[in-house]
DNA sequence: AGTAAAATAGTACTTTAGTATGAGCCTCCT
DNA sequence: AGGAGGCTCATACTAAAGTACTATTTTACT
């Protein structure tokens, strides 16, 4: 944040001089006005680049959105997504179960459906098809 | 492309429409030379903003980089790897086998080596665990 | 040429996963 | 009240996955 609040500070003032120095050089006739309004554009066009480009790399925002619309479209229910999510933490029926306080032979059921719905065949298959779809 | 062709043209159009108006106003005394700067300087920081925002936009690389290095750092060996990245396919034993030309015995074997590698217990977990080091 | 690591494959088992089916219990909706 | 859908659970299987060896063959490197 310093550091942030120190750049500005030098940019203004570097912003400042510059009007200073131009508009010395315009009246004293030393410049052509075309030369520094174009010195200035250039500038600025590198400012704004740079800084965008840092907010870029300040905000490593990979985050895929889950895509909800596509869960309701697949017919999965509240339940299996949850087991769903559990499985692609690689857990297995016995330890989902054990999370959910529910019998195995219920998660069983659970991910038997979910694979039908994903149109998987193993529930490795089915992680990736739910990644591929965003839907975990 | 020929739309950006045409922006651009447009763009230095307007910069030089912007020279030669703020050259006159200078010249007839009607503004101050500060403020055709401080608009220049605005406008080409807002164009330098929008150009990035725009290659940010146009490259939608959230690739995340393999670490090789954690790779080697684990000690997997190049069928071992190979293997890992089939079972995230979600691919099945026997299916491995079948794309690598081998038996699936030897699918096994390395599978069992790799859990051992990975700390896993299932290919659900070695997937998840893969994933959390981007080796895959 | 000798050797260590890697790749291959097998047997024999145990453990998980997944399927099929039936059934009881809720909740929401008409 | 009746029905649909969702959640639960069980039994009885079949099919994969995973473990623990042992053992041969390749590769890579000194």
């Amino acid at each position: 944040m310093k550091k942030t609040i120190f750049v500005f500070g030098m940019l203004i003032l570097a912003l400042l001089l510059l009007f200073q120095l131009s508009k010395y050089a315009v009246i004293s006739g030393d410049f052509q006005v075309e030369y520094i309004m174009a010195i200035i554009a250039v500038i600025f066009l590198l400012i704004g680049l740079f800084i965008n480009k840092r907010a870029q790399k300040s905000s490593p925002a990979p985050k895929q959105e889950i895509d909800f619309k596509k869960i309701e479209e697949l017919g999965l229910s509240k339940r299996e997504y949850e087991v769903l999510k559990e499985i692609a933490l690689g857990l297995s029926n016995q330890e989902i179960a054990e999370k959910l306080f529910v019998s195995e032979s219920t998660i069983k059921t659970h991910v038997s459906n979910l694979l039908v719905k994903l149109d998987a065949k193993r529930r490795t298959q089915a992680i990736q098809v739910s990644k591929s779809l965003n839907i975990i």
